[in-house]
DNA sequence: ATGAAAGCGCTAACAC
DNA sequence: GTGTTAGCGCTTTCAT
């Protein structure tokens, strides 16, 4: 295992010492199949004495292919990512594909930054969840060089892209419904940014919602903001702060959502009772905060999971035309939506 | 930009199309001296033309050299991460060096896969966050290879790496030695588990405050559990299932703090009041929850950045024997720790 | 089943 | 200041 640090070991070397060639060395690397067992052992054995270790560079280099898959995420500090990179993980490992993951911190330079590195190393593929404002030239270039994308979340314009996301629409419509059906007419929709496609069509269904129910849209009840705890904590001191508050809130997902409610509490509400609250997304926290948080589940790690199903396939150049794949979601009533008593007091602090 | 995908542009077709010769195209990619302005311009001109993306493989298979570091973090789930993250990428930025991230879900075997990868990718050195239990021999095997290595954390017995922790023993002490002038004398200790040397330091640090004060321990009042927000509200489950239970919590960090507090008020105690918390790290939610919380603030995003400077300095080889680099805890009081009232009363769920 | 040889895209002497 | 050339470590025909 020992060996000078000047010089790694290289297959030749290794072949030599196990006396063949070095293409039958690279033959057993590879799993190929003219190999008799004596000599993929002696090779194997070879190996393990002098501590080789394989150059992946190289043999890409040579090869002119990849297995490997970078990762383009905005954040990760949200148990929402987590579950979407169990998923990934979890189908690429069955592929025998390895992942890089980088975070844009939902930065455009960072994302162009960390997208040229994934490009230079010749990764085999990307999953891209991409940040607002992203511009579409900015895909077209990657599958222009020959790699594969799948979008998550994020979805662009045009549809020429490999997608996965949730049907938003039905998200914000299932989340506002269950509200109006509450009793509540005066429903807040707080968190995310407009240049999210999700914002927008989570916005939609809100909308439509309140439309078929012949209810008016009181615009100073939309605020945007981070998808962050302390974004919807800060949020939830704003809607409270309004002249008029509104008895509901509709947050663009779980953790504004949990963030909203810590303010609730902070100002000596009862979220669930002073005011309801629904999420999206259902993270774990979601059935643990007090109260439970009735969310639209979002099913981040299946959706995970078919993403890196469906690179894979264009790793392996299997199906052709573009696909989006849209995952419906589905109400989790909990806790935070009990029913509406009366307006909300004027705020106290 | 357009070109056809099943031939990447070389750097000899870049050459070529700016009418120079191989080497001046790469002398004016590695911003080399020795090229004129004109011949610079051209080249890059034609870089733009013919959509070349430079391959780092290549070059680091030529060069014997990698500017790429790899992250090799347990979880990433906690804000705690991200603030270690986020130190060490600003960081690393300076140097010019990009990074590629895996999380090995505390897995050994996962750890083991992540870190092959990297190596098989030659990078030019490694942060690692090491899972429990990680033999010591793992670390010596990549240095071995010539591969500098930063251990952040979790440290080894065996000092001759390169380390960047806190005094995880004077955190202990500071949290308990609050706890206790507070007037607590029955203090849980819980999260973490006992394979973390951290974990063993902070335990180390309840000791000795308790002794020093001349308090017995009551060991069923040391729980283990993992470093989440739902390990830290089952576990205060447990803790409030006994049939005589603490007064106050030392909490293994920030996350299982407020998870923990999450079931005090899920089981009608006020956190604060009912029983003091105080957790470690001090993360941004800290001041937010309600109560505010009152922690030892670890400094994650100084001590990335400090753990990249220093990774750097050995992949530049500029020192030569290992460092530990111990950073002083802070306590910050704020809410969750008001003076005792009574003994709890007894579980009523 | 195994070996010989060519070459992937790049860098780094060295020559001019 | 720019060109020539010899590999880096590997895979992959093509022989044998």
């Amino acid at each position: 295992m020992k060996q000078n640090k000047s010089t790694p070991v290289t297959l030749l070397q290794v072949a030599k010492h196990a006396g063949v060639s070095r293409s039958t060395a690279s033959y057993v690397l590879s799993g190929g199949p003219h190999v008799s067992d004596s000599t993929r052992k002696k090779v194997l054995e070879s190996i393990r004495q002098l501590g080789y270790v394989y150059n992946r560079s190289a043999a890409n280099l040579r090869s002119k292919s990849s297995s490997t898959v970078g990762l383009v995420f905005p954040d990760v500090n949200n148990p929402f990512y987590t579950a979407l990179l169990a998923g990934i993980n979890q189908e690429l490992n069955k592929y025998n594909k390895t992942v890089i993951l980088g975070t844009t911190f939902e930065s455009l330079s960072a994302q162009d930054r960390l997208i040229s590195t994934m490009l230079e190393y010749r990764v085999g593929g990307i999953i891209l969840f991409a940040v607002p404002d992203t511009p579409e030239e900015l895909i077209s270039r990657i599958k222009h060089l020959g790699i594969p994308v799948v979008l998550i979340n994020r979805n662009f314009t045009d549809l020429s892209y490999d997608y996965i996301g949730i049907d938003n629409v039905v998200a914000g419509t299932l989340a506002t419904n269950h509200l109006i059906k509450k009793g509540h007419h005066r429903i807040a929709f707080i968190g995310g940014f407009n240049q999210l496609s999700s914002w927008q069509e989570r916005k939609q269904g809100y909308k439509d919602a309140h439309h078929k129910a012949g209810l008016e849209i009181d615009s100073s009840l939309i605020v945007e903001g981070h998808a962050t705890r302390e974004s919807g904590y800060e949020l939830m001191d704003q809607i409270l702060n309004l002249p008029n508050p509104p008895s509901a809130a509709f947050c663009y997902n779980d953790i504004i959502a949990i963030g909203a409610m810590m303010k609730l509490k902070e100002r000596g509400f009862t979220p669930g009772h002073d005011m309801a609250i629904v999420g999206v997304d259902d993270i774990p926290e979601a059935s643990i905060f007090t109260p439970k948080l009735t969310t639209v589940s979002s099913f981040p790690q299946i959706r995970g999971a078919r993403a890196a199903k469906l690179l894979n396939e264009r790793m392996e150049g299997l199906t052709m035309n573009p696909q989006s794949i849209i995952v419906q979601p589905e109400l989790i009533i909990r806790d935070s939506c009990s029913y509406k008593k009366e307006i909300l007091p004027h705020s106290t602090k």
